[in-house]
DNA sequence: TGTCCACTGGAAGGGAGGGCTT
DNA sequence: AAGCCCTCCCTTCCAGTGGACA
């Protein structure tokens, strides 16, 4: 029988998600964080200055990922809206990630953006000389008059990115205003990253400091838990599929984000199947699932010539070898690049790009001396070639190398 | 013990591209 | 718009190296 559309069969299917699976996605902020009591109320333990309008200490917050440091600070900052109707203070709390707002001059951009509501008046992207947005900045927060948190999320990635210019900026920006003031949150993956500090930004940026630990296997089964309760429908996930989600992110360093994406995928896959319960070998699959599209986005964001190498290492497998040396496989990516008639890069370039998928995880590279026959890297693929060949080969460039072989260790065959 | 291979990996610098500044 | 500056990607140059072999 002819379905009436193309979305009818999987319509009849049903869910296993509840109307609010966004539970399950990362930037959900639940109206309880399990397990992050005592870093919320010494967050608040600090910040309560600011209702009283006086200024709170800068803060600095390390963690690994996934710890719910940035929860934490976005939970802090819904309580502080409602906290401030009650006391009737003016306090401002602005969330910078600072992936995306990166350089001193976005930074202070968004930051003066926010205390401007026409439109006319708005600083631009670009243009502007970085002193004219510091001084317009300065200005339309010292006429509003009150405290103004500003939390740098990533904050290590702003200083390996553009140094600690802008810390001092902000520090600046707070010594040089009449009525308001400023404080600044900092949240880092990087618990070194103050090595690169200028010691005065050092010590005025970390008054105040707060580590997160990562979460044990139990405290994620009860984050786990909760998540599920408002995502998933009733009696579709069970404890022991919870464990099972919760052991596996456990062992890779405690990491939130990843046990709930796990779980999430987990229940996708179920439902996709027809299944009316998540079973063990779903969660399994998640993970297989996961880890296959890490792998595979790590591989296809890569430059060009890291993956003609990876080509050539898995040729190289396909035709029975496990191991290249530098000079064998530079021979061989010559030979492909001439195939593809693309210049190639140097053998010292190739060096490096080797190291850096070595970096990767993609590739195994060790030096290792041969005596009198030199002394050079010895590199293997760390995953299934079969894998590697078919990712790479997506590439519109190498489409055409998908009938290589190799056919002696430095030969190509068509 | 010295030689020598096949690189490794540091240093310096070129040039393209993008953003800031005037 | 033009100049300046920085970053990234890459090349060139070269001293240094572990260990088999004579």
């Amino acid at each position: 029988m002819r379905e009436a559309n193309i979305f009818e069969r999987h319509m009849r299917r049903g869910t296993l998600f509840k109307p609010r699976r966004e539970a399950l996605y990362p930037d959900y902020l639940p109206d309880y964080l399990p397990h992050r009591e005592s870093e919320i109320d010494k967050l608040a333990e600090i910040l309560v200055t600011a209702l009283r309008d006086e200024k709170p200490s800068n803060i600095l917050i390390y963690g690994k990922t996934g710890t719910g440091k940035t929860a934490v600070v976005r939970y802090v900052e819904r309580e502080m809206k409602r906290a401030r109707e009650v006391y009737d203070s003016s306090v401002e709390m602005l969330y910078l990630n600072c992936e995306t707002v990166d350089t001193p001059y976005s930074i202070l951009q968004n930051i003066g953006n926010y205390f401007i509501e026409n439109w006319n008046e708005k600083i631009p992207f670009t243009g502007w000389p970085l002193d004219k947005v510091f001084s317009v900045t300065q200005e339309k927060i010292d006429i509003w008059g009150g405290i103004l948190i500003i939390v740098l999320d990533e904050v290590d990635k702003l200083v390996t990115k553009s140094g600690d210019d802008i810390l001092y900026q902000l520090l600046l920006l707070d010594s040089e205003m009449k009525n308001a003031n400023l404080s600044v949150i900092g949240i880092s993956n990087e618990l070194k990253f103050t090595d690169l500090l200028d010691p005065r930004v050092r010590s005025r940026l970390t008054q105040e400091k707060l580590i997160f630990t990562p979460y044990n296997a139990y405290q994620l089964e009860d984050i786990l838990q909760e998540r599920a309760k408002i995502a998933v429908k009733d009696g579709v996930v069970g404890e022991d599929v919870i464990s099972v989600c919760a052991a596996i992110a456990a062992q890779e360093h405690g990491d939130a984000r990843r046990a709930i994406e796990l779980l999430r995928i987990s229940v996708e896959i179920a439902e996709r199947e027809g299944s009316e319960k998540v079973e063990i070998r779903h969660v399994y699959q998640a993970k297989n699932k996961i880890e296959m599209d890490c792998v595979s986005e790590a591989i296809k964001t890569l430059p060009l010539h890291s993956k003609i190498l990876l080509l050539a290492l898995a040729l190289n497998e396909e035709a029975g070898r496990n191991y290249l040396t530098t000079g064998e496989i530079y021979e061989i990516y010559r030979n492909l690049c001439k195939r593809i008639g693309m210049t190639h890069l140097t053998q010292r370039r190739i060096s490096d790009l080797i190291s850096e998928m070595d970096m990767l995880g993609l590739i195994n590279a060790s030096v290792k001396s041969f005596g009198r026959y030199g002394r050079t890297k010895v590199v293997e693929l760390a995953l299934p070639y079969i894998e590697v060949k078919k990712i790479v080969l997506q590439d519109e460039l190498l489409e055409e190398l998908g009938n290589v072989k190799l056919q002696s260790q430095r030969k190509l065959f068509f």
